[in-house]
DNA sequence: ATTATAATGTTAATATATTCACATTTTATG
DNA sequence: CATAAAATGTGAATATATTAACATTATAAT
């Protein structure tokens, strides 16, 4: 069910519930196509068709429900029994992912921290418990933590998502600046702030003529 | 002069360029496409095809070599005089993103942090003097910031966004969870994390069938 | 009650991105 | 020197993503 969606309309899907939940507590009941296109820079038609792929259908004059789409697309990209994750590496990003997680979606849960410094070990970080390394192995598969962030230094990404897949990682999200190799059956995802900014200042360059 | 390359090409050359600096720290000479394709995880066609496109060529049986690659990548995606950088919001994120940068590259230099909090104006950090944001618009023209990395609380996101327009600014690097809206003479490059891990967890959970 | 307006839903068209297929060529090898 | 192997470069084909065009219809205005 829903396995082909296009992945863009999965990274869409998640902004417009990211949306839909603001509009929601502003008491919003109703909202249109081409009011959630405005909020994601995107046009109406491009929303239309998302929610077409996921076969919701809005109310003529009136727009969507904001209550129900959100729960639909809840349905669609949530898993039922919800999500443990784990970050790696409990340096400044990792600290700061934790930080801002925090609460924010209850179907995705870091449950665990891991790091190799002695002095963060068996720690708590905003309410998350730091655990050895050495222990992950262990730790995953007790807690059932089906997600690994990587925030690790570059030079031990290689060795850290080697030993999550070891684990039974099913995801790995990488924010070290080194790729790494996973099985197939592990979902990848990396992305670097760096490639980013470098994205904005080459349009910056050739939008100055 | 290169103005029509996709925007999937210009993302890849980035990480085209992360990968050969690493190949070069190494001393290798010259590399093939099919190894710079395995280390993104994409074909060597992929890799060939981007070549193409920004006209160079490699050597048959040799493959590309390395230092050149770096410097005509660094000739189509950086801007020959350097782009400065500025950060709004010296908390957490901001402060681990300044970090990170140091020295990473030449080009992108940020030269500014701003907040509010006055216990943070006036300080450096990490070499990065922090202003208050009521002097945005003096410090971007004094300084010739050019690009703007959003790291403020969502709910000063849409202020910070008209402040940085109105005092010149041509791009913006949102992290915060706020869309916000700029003129279209401003490139907007937005990135939620929560996305990102939504994302993966969604292809976990139907790769779970 | 009629008409105009403004929204959805969807097919068809277009644009962007990737991959296939293969001609070409350098190099290594027997 | 001939042959095989392995790489590049690219037109054509395909796949993915977006947009245009428009039929349909609920609602508001007259
Ligand atoms: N700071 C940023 O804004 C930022 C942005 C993008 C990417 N990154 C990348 O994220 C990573 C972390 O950055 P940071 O600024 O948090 O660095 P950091 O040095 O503050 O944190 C790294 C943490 O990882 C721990 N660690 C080291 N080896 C480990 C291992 N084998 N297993 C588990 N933990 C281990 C360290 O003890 C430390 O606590 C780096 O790869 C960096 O390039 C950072
Ligand atoms: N921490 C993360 O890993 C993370 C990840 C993704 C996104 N974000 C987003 O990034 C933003 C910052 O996160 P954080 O964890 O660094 O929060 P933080 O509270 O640690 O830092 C925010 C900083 O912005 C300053 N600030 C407040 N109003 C300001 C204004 N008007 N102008 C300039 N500065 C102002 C505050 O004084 C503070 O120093 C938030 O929007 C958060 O949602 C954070």
């Amino acid at each position: 069910m829903m396995k082909n969606l296009p992945h863009k309309t999965i990274e869409r899907l998640s902004q417009y519930r990211r949306a839909l939940l603001i509009c929601l507590e502003k008491g919003q009941t109703h909202i249109y196509s081409h009011e959630i296109a405005k909020i994601q820079h995107i046009t109406a038609v491009q929303v239309r068709r998302d929610l077409m792929l996921i076969g919701y259908t809005g109310t003529l004059r009136k727009g969507y429900n904001v209550k129900d789409l959100i729960d639909l697309i809840g349905n669609i990209i949530d898993s039922a029994e919800g999500i443990n994750v784990a970050i790696l590496g409990m340096g400044n990003l990792g600290r700061a992912l934790i930080n801002y997680f925090a609460g924010k979606r209850s179907q995705l849960k870091i449950v665990a921290g891991f790091d190799i410094n002695p002095d963060k070990i068996g720690n708590t970080m905003s309410g998350v418990p730091c655990y050895s390394s050495e222990d992950m192995a262990t730790i995953i598969r007790e807690k059932n933590i089906k997600v690994g962030i990587m925030t690790v230094p570059a030079e031990f990404a290689t060795l850290t998502a080697e030993q999550l897949v070891k684990a039974g990682i099913r995801g790995i999200l990488n924010y070290t600046p080194k790729p790494v190799n996973v099985p197939p059956n592990v979902y990848l995802e990396e992305y670097d702030m760096i490639t980013s900014l470098e994205k904005v200042a080459f349009f910056v360059k050739i939008n100055d003529d």
